[in-house]
RNA sequence: UGGGGUGUCGCCAAGUUGGUAAGGCACAAGGUUUUGAUCCUUGCAUGCGGGGGUUCGAGUCCCUCCACCCCAGCCA
């Protein structure tokens, strides 16, 4: 994919921007960030903050900063930030300096100094309760607190003395100081700092007080010269406060934050927490399952990263609600692949077949392309033997005239090979279709047999070359589009059929294929190796996505 | 009953100063095909939440309704 065609469309973001460039704002420079909280995985919501982030930033010659949002140190840990890293890098992005909001507490605890000087901000020693209490409602203006007049002095003291561990978790907080009516709740004097003696994962015992988010992230934003910060919606309202912080403060620019809607995917959750959830009740195998939409479960299901960042060009940038339709992701996936993946054989569920004008000992190697229509993928050799599979799904007894494939009697082309006929069919004792005994046309390997049409071509798989593998299918996690909404619990929504394995062969050389590089099992779909071993053994082969397949919409109707 | 947002085709989403509704996905119908895949062709919003108004002309301006989403963490 070139650089060009993975330019974002245009978007009221990307207006801004070349609005901005144009009046000469913050002299023709663009800079962003990518803030995540390290306190779980990243799933395909952060890939479309991701993308924006670095892909605007690229688009305008500018630059993207990592930044781990880590003022919390009882929900986050450096363990995550491991998998955060190799998830943006994965996903194909280089960032121009990692931060930490870490880096920044000193210069932090100045500001607030520099606030509490300037009457801005005071410490207040009501509950957390009674802050809830004095804050008001939705409706009803707050009332200031009884310690919002304490002076100066006794602040700056106070402040030291939190800082310096003189107080217990929860005795105090540090608050700006602007408008207890204010009606946007967010102004009604946030706290912008806790007490908290615990240990952080980068600054160790260092510090007992902790700042809060909206006094943090706009600081650090400036910090680091960014100039364009780009978030979730949900941070509409706390606009106001992001810039009131910014206004009195000395800072080098002040960066304009600019909100746009987050990707809601239909038939799945894209919340962390619901998301940890079904980790924990092992409702699904881990962070990593392939039905789940974090990008190490997407990743081990085999979707590509140009795949994914496609897909987050083309569901575009909006403020509006959203509700992505999954074919949409599908058709990313597919139309990577399509291009990108080897063709080989692969029977998921197989029905023996015996070639009984083909003797035992012959076995005979044709030649099959890799590709259609991409000759630079070459070709493979296929043996042809006596014994083989094929696919149940592939076999009826009898059938109308739109069924393409073998019925008694019938004829249909083995993909890469000869036309067979179906002769006769043996059962087990439980009447199941056990065996088929078929003839095969010497005369038709590359060409149609004369004056007969055989309409189908199926898949194959010679006994000889089988490797017995477990195949992996997936559906949505859930059965229902919005799991979230509705009475019901979202677990009790989930899929009971989001995960089939069955039990089959493919060409043995595919089990020497590493895991993330995919191929199509031609007629089926595209799969890649399992990243994880299981206990006995038996390789595992996920499916990417399926192939389109219009039959299945005949066959129902 | 407060504040902040959003409403353009089934799902996303373009639509710079008003000038006569992009594109993608999905869907439908044909064609090609040793993958019922791919590929190709064609079709798919007299209308932009509703109603008024301004204008020669409005998705774009004004008025007015309506619907939906978010906000009362010492989370981010």
């Amino acid at each position: 994919m070139s650089f060009e065609s993975e330019r974002y469309p245009s978007n009221f973001i990307s207006n801004i921007i070349e609005s901005d460039l144009k009046a000469g704002k913050h002299g023709g420079r663009v800079a962003t960030r990518f803030p995540p909280e390290p306190n779980g995985f990243l799933h395909i919501g952060h890939a479309k903050a991701i993308c924006l982030n670095f892909g605007l930033a690229r688009d305008y010659q500018g630059t993207t900063n990592l930044r781990f949002d880590d003022t919390n140190p009882l929900k986050e840990n450096a363990e995550f930030m491991n998998t955060m890293r190799e998830d943006i890098s994965w996903l194909g992005f280089q960032w121009s300096q990692e931060t930490k909001a870490s880096d920044y507490f000193e210069q932090l605890f100045e500001f607030a100094l520099d606030l509490i000087g300037k009457d801005k901000a005071y410490v207040d020693s009501l509950s957390a309760e009674d802050i809830r209490t004095y804050r008001g409602t939705l409706t009803e203006p707050g009332v200031n607190s009884p310690y919002r007049d304490r002076s100066v002095e006794e602040n700056l003291q106070l402040f030291q003395d939190m800082r310096a561990g003189v107080f217990p978790d929860g005795a105090h907080v540090l608050r700006l100081k602007i408008d207890m009516a204010a009606a946007n709740i967010n102004m009604r004097d946030p706290a912008i700092y806790r007490i908290r003696h615990a240990e952080h994962h980068q600054t160790g015992n260092q510090w007992c007080i902790y700042p809060l988010y909206d006094y943090t992230h706009c600081i650090s934003d400036a910090l680091e010269g960014i100039t364009h910060s780009l978030c979730d919606i949900g941070f509409e309202d706390h606009r106001p406060l992001y810039d009131w912080v910014l206004d009195q403060l000395q800072l080098p620019v002040h960066p304009q934050q600019i909100e746009f809607s987050r990707l809601n995917l239909k038939y799945t959750v894209m919340s962390k927490r619901k998301m940890k959830q079904l980790v924990e009740q092992q409702l699904v195998e881990g962070w990593d399952d392939p039905r789940l939409p974090t990008l190490a479960g997407l990743r081990r299901r085999g979707y590509a990263p140009a795949a994914i960042r496609d897909f987050c060009r083309r569901i575009g940038v909006a403020k509006s609600e959203n509700n992505v339709e999954l074919a949409l992701l599908e058709s990313c996936l597919r139309e990577n692949l399509e291009g990108n993946a080897p063709r080989a054989m692969a029977v998921l569920d197989p029905l023996k077949v015996i070639i009984t004008n083909l003797p035992e000992d012959q076995a005979e190697t044709l030649r099959v392309a890799n590709h259609p229509k991409n000759a630079a993928m070459g070709e493979r050799s296929v043996p042809f033997t006596r014994e083989l599979y094929i696919e149940r799904a592939d076999f009826r007894l009898e059938a109308n005239r739109k069924y393409k494939r073998l019925v008694l009697g019938g004829e249909v082309r083995l993909r890469g090979g000869y036309v067979i006929r179906a002769d006769e069919v043996r059962m087990d004792d439980q009447g199941e279709i056990s065996e088929l005994h078929c003839s095969y046309d010497a005369q038709t390997l590359g060409v149609n047999p004369p004056g007969r049409k055989v309409r189908g071509v199926i898949h194959w798989v010679s006994s000889s070359n089988a490797g017995a593998v477990i195949f992996r299918r997936f559906e949505p996690l859930f059965s229902v589009a919005y799991p979230d909404s509705g009475d019901s619990k979202y677990t009790d929504l989930m899929n009971p059929d989001s995960l089939t394995e069955l039990s089959g062969f493919l060409e043995n050389w595919l089990l020497e294929t590493p895991a993330g590089s995919q191929y199509q099992f031609e007629r089926v779909g595209y799969f890649t190796r399992d990243s994880k071993e299981r206990a006995d053994k038996v390789p595992v082969f996920n499916e990417v996505v399926g192939l389109r397949d219009s039959w299945a919409k005949i066959n129902t109707e």
